[in-house]
DNA sequence: CGACCTCTTGACTACGTAGTCAGTCGGTGC
DNA sequence: GCACCGACTGACTACGTAGTCAAGAGGTCG
């Protein structure tokens, strides 16, 4: 038998092969392994028989290439193991197993525009059914020639912009502005911000939330200070903080700044609320844990996540699509961090307050 | 021509379309795309013209098919954002986009076997040209049954175990090992271990190499508390530990929870390092900044991925793989969380020492 | 008893790429 | 001038799956 001699060393069975062995075509094969009906349970029983023995396995490479379809996506994230991004990944890659998709992972850390494109020519020939961008940074806006009939789901929140991507994300902007309110309600008065680095939009969404509510207020816009993300960015931002006159609270853009900038200020002999009020932003697991626990705003990622997988999988699928964006509220979650302000240094002109004052 | 008129609606475009848009053969098409030789300069800038004109993407499917090379790795993890697994995640996905290979990846957050067995049959089916096992929970153990022919990478290092994996990871045994020696040398009596969950073989590692500093140095080996990595574990198991009499001295299995122990022995009332020391394993990125900064190990998972995917690459492709192992050291960070231990509460049968002494 | 219908099954083919092998063309050595 | 060789190109086919369509088996209804 010609067939078999050439099907040569050791290539994994085929659908052929599970049909020779269970004597029936490799049609019916293909109609037992995707549950189609119309198939006896004689027969069923039969290839099922025979496709545990041979251990076969379907090839996902040629139902790709005959249905055209990969239930594969592709999802693109900045690339750093920030806190955000790794939850999301986590989330996504869950709702997608859960519906029978596989992810395939995109890292672009550059955001040399140059890089993105090359990664999404890499999915677009993988033939992703979907793509999904993870906190989208504005390097990862050439998605937006995403290649035709692609869905995309971007997993922020930006309601001004029409679009033709699926949005779903934190309502990130309603989250700073009621973290700086708390703020204000605790009598402080006015904020600093300690922003991520530019060209995240939800770097954006934070300051515009911030100054949404001191402009409510009618309060001072301080000068933005920028980081990184990363703690050490945290402290520098911090230690310039120390040296404002009459500073008494900080509303950073993450909680792993906060940690940095807290450290900043008591290493320059200021105490955290005592003098200075901090909020970050995330709820990372040891915000709460820290040495005076961080208030912050917390981001439910696995909401996020599982909402715009279902949006998204409906698209994929044709399913009806009610609304193709959604914003999953925060939760502002107080801790010890901060406190009213104190008054001797609201009124202090000079840097460096409470040194002379160690009890309340 | 029904040639055209069969291609249908709006599929993309293919080899035979650039073809007969360059006026040359498919396999022309194909030669110039994968860059082999004897194609005439002529030849290959028509070529060329064309797939850009066109958009044309190779499609991966159709070239899995035909070479039963997938060029996709794929990452299995156990799911959770932590911070090792997702550092790993990062590293390995750059690492394979750099050799051109694509990233699939499954999470398993149970410990299913059941469900580790479909996420390899997922992969075998995807045809997986390699699959890496970040921190490879004991669940993950029936990847030892991995498709015939596929090269496994586990990111640990386990140097007792022959194994047909390929393994490469930090020496966590030796880190642990170092981390306690270093409080033993601060001149602490013995040092407590708060545990990773069971199932691990880092948390093993680390539990063997806090064992083997006590043994070499001839101390009692304490009973070993148990976390799950997170930092309300370590809280948890820190207010355990305070009750503890004559506790001077601490080693966690992670940072996470090394901040949850750090806050709950502070919470009982007894001060780090003053009354005990305690040193944790990572190095997260805000270690350095923690109200009293964290004595940890720091593991190079940069290094890690890096030597590990280069490994499995070369195994892929056939190159000869001198050492099918490799283990990364470990560097202890000593910051201020340790120091020697308190003379008074060394002695003092009684719990929660200190308290009467806050001078010093 | 015949027309008709439903259920089950299989033959044939497309999908898009790369491997094999044969053929053409121009140049080189003797 | 002829055999030969290398560079270049294309026709044909396999890869493993699912879609299309037809055919056979068995039952129902009038």
């Amino acid at each position: 038998m010609p067939e078999r001699a050439r099907r040569g060393a050791h290539r994994p069975p085929a659908m052929v092969d599970v049909a020779q062995h269970a004597g029936v075509s490799q049609k019916t094969v293909s109609r037992v392994v995707n549950g189609e009906p119309n198939v006896s349970p004689a027969v069923r029983e039969r290839v099922l028989a025979a496709i545990d023995e041979l251990g076969f396995r379907p090839n996902s490479a040629a139902r790709a290439l005959v249905t055209a379809r990969s239930r594969v996506i592709g999802f693109v994230s900045t690339g750093s193991a920030l806190y955000g991004p790794s939850q999301m990944a986590v989330g996504v890659e869950q709702a997608a197993r859960a519906a029978g998709y596989t992810v395939v992972v995109v890292h672009t850390r550059s955001g040399d525009p140059g890089e993105v494109g090359a990664a999404l020519d890499e999915l677009a020939g993988r033939g992703v059914d979907g793509i999904v961008v993870s906190e989208p940074a504005d390097s990862l806006r050439p998605l937006g020639h995403a290649p035709a009939g692609v869905p995309v789901l971007a997993l922020e929140h930006r309601p001004d912009e029409p679009d033709d991507w699926l949005l779903v994300g934190a309502d990130v902007r309603s989250g700073a502005r009621a973290a700086v309110e708390h703020l204000l309600e605790l009598g402080h008065e006015t904020v600093w911000h300690v922003a991520g680095p530019e060209g995240w939009g939800t770097t954006r969404d934070r300051r515009l939330g911030w100054a949404d509510a001191l402009a409510a207020a009618g309060r001072p816009l301080p000068d933005v200070l920028r980081g990184d993300w990363s703690p050490a960015s945290g402290f520098e931002a911090g230690s310039a903080l120390a040296d404002v006159p009459g500073l008494t609270a900080v509303f950073v853009a993450n909680d792993e700044m906060a940690v940095g900038v807290v450290r900043a200020l008591e290493t320059c002999g200021l105490t955290v609320p005592h003098d200075v009020s901090v909020v970050g932003f995330d709820d990372v697991a040891t915000a709460a844990y820290q040495h005076v626990p961080l208030t912050t705003v917390r981001q439910d990622f696995a909401e996020i996540t599982s909402q715009g997988m279902a949006l998204l999988f409906a698209t994929i699928e044709g399913r009806p699509v009610p609304e193709r964006r959604a914003a999953v509220p925060l939760q502002l979650v107080v801790r010890e961090s901060t406190a009213p302000p104190h008054p001797a240094r609201a009124a202090a002109p000079g840097g460096r307050g409470g040194e002379g004052d160690p009890t309340t």
